[in-house]
Parts: C-alpha cells; sequence; structure tokens
DNA sequence: GCCAACGTTGGC
DNA sequence: GCCAACGTTGGC
C-alpha cells in the first residue's frame, strides 16, 4: 500500500466533482516524473490525499483512492482535446493515467498554511517553494499525520 | 498580475 | 551534450 498527493485545480476538477462522479480518470497529465508514478508504482487500492492548487485557499481537500491501474490517457489521441500530443500512437502511447475513486470530502479544507506549521511534514514537496510536480509520494507516516489535522 | 522555480525545446 | 530561450506551475 502507496500513499500519495495528487494536485489538481479546483475550477478544473475539484473533489466535489469526483464525488458527483465516484470515479475518474486522472487525465491531462503531461510531466514525465509525474506519469511515471501513474505508470510504474501506482496500486490497486493506494490512497490519494486530494489537493486543490491554483485556488483561493489551496490544501488537502480530501481523500481518494486508486480504483484501475496505468492505462493510456485517451485525450493525447484527440485532436481536439487541449492535451492532444501528435507524437503519441496507439501503439505507441506516451502518456498514462490511472482511474481514482472517491473515498472523503474533509468538511474543511487542510491549508496549506496548516501543512507548513507542522514539523513533521517538512519534507512533503507541496510544503517547500517551488514545487510543481503535480504527484508525489507520501510516507505513510505523513498520511496518517495529515489524517490527525481533520476537523 | 507578478514572479520564482522549475521542465522542455531546439540550435549548435 | 550544452545551454539559452521559452513555457508552465502555483503561491502570493
Amino acid at each position: 500500500m502507496n500513499f500519495w498527493l495528487m494536485k489538481s485545480e479546483p475550477d478544473v476538477f475539484s473533489i466535489k466533482n469526483l464525488k458527483a462522479k465516484n470515479k475518474s480518470g486522472w487525465d491531462g497529465v503531461r510531466n514525465y516524473q509525474a506519469r511515471n508514478f501513474m505508470r510504474d508504482n501506482m496500486k490497486l487500492g493506494d490512497l490519494i490525499l486530494f489537493y486543490h492548487s491554483s485556488c483561493d485557499n489551496p490544501g488537502i481537500a480530501g481523500l481518494a483512492k486508486i480504483s484501475r491501474t496505468s492505462h493510456p490517457d485517451p485525450t493525447q489521441f484527440d485532436k481536439k482535446s487541449n492535451y492532444y500530443d501528435p507524437k503519441a500512437t496507439l501503439d505507441n502511447p506516451r502518456w498514462f493515467m490511472v482511474e481514482v475513486e472517491f473515498v472523503e470530502e474533509f468538511d474543511q479544507i487542510i491549508s496549506l498554511q496548516t501543512l507548513k506549521n507542522i514539523k513533521e511534514l517538512s519534507d512533503l514537496p507541496v510544503v517547500k517553494k517551488g514545487s510543481r510536480l503535480s504527484i508525489n509520494p507520501v510516507k505513510e507516516k505523513e498520511y496518517n499525520k495529515i489524517l490527525t489535522l481533520k476537523y
């Protein structure tokens, strides 16, 4: 069992959107490091901290879990998609995604500022300046610490 | 809107 | 393989 933090802009896809759909493909990731985590390291049932980024109140908004492991991201083949990649082919896909399932929406977002104030979370990439990677592994200790911050 | 901190691209 | 230019992310 692994633990992850996945960022999403709530204007594009929020924890409420996931709650409404129950399950959703995590498409549109176009960064090799993040892709590799999805393709090589994510296992069925892994737990995800759902992080809201680029918004008024950035922070962890809830929990999800992996409900389907790596498969090609169909948006790379779709010319009408913002995520279209002309270098990707059906025979040799470049981008992969997982499917995530809703677990929980927190009553209140655990804000980035709150996370920054916890000494045990100082290694979390998201609290560091200039951290842009949208998918990050989280240690079990960190995950458990974060759950204690729920209201 | 600003800007620091990256990641990617492409000429050489 | 180097590196300048460019594009993107994301907090503020």
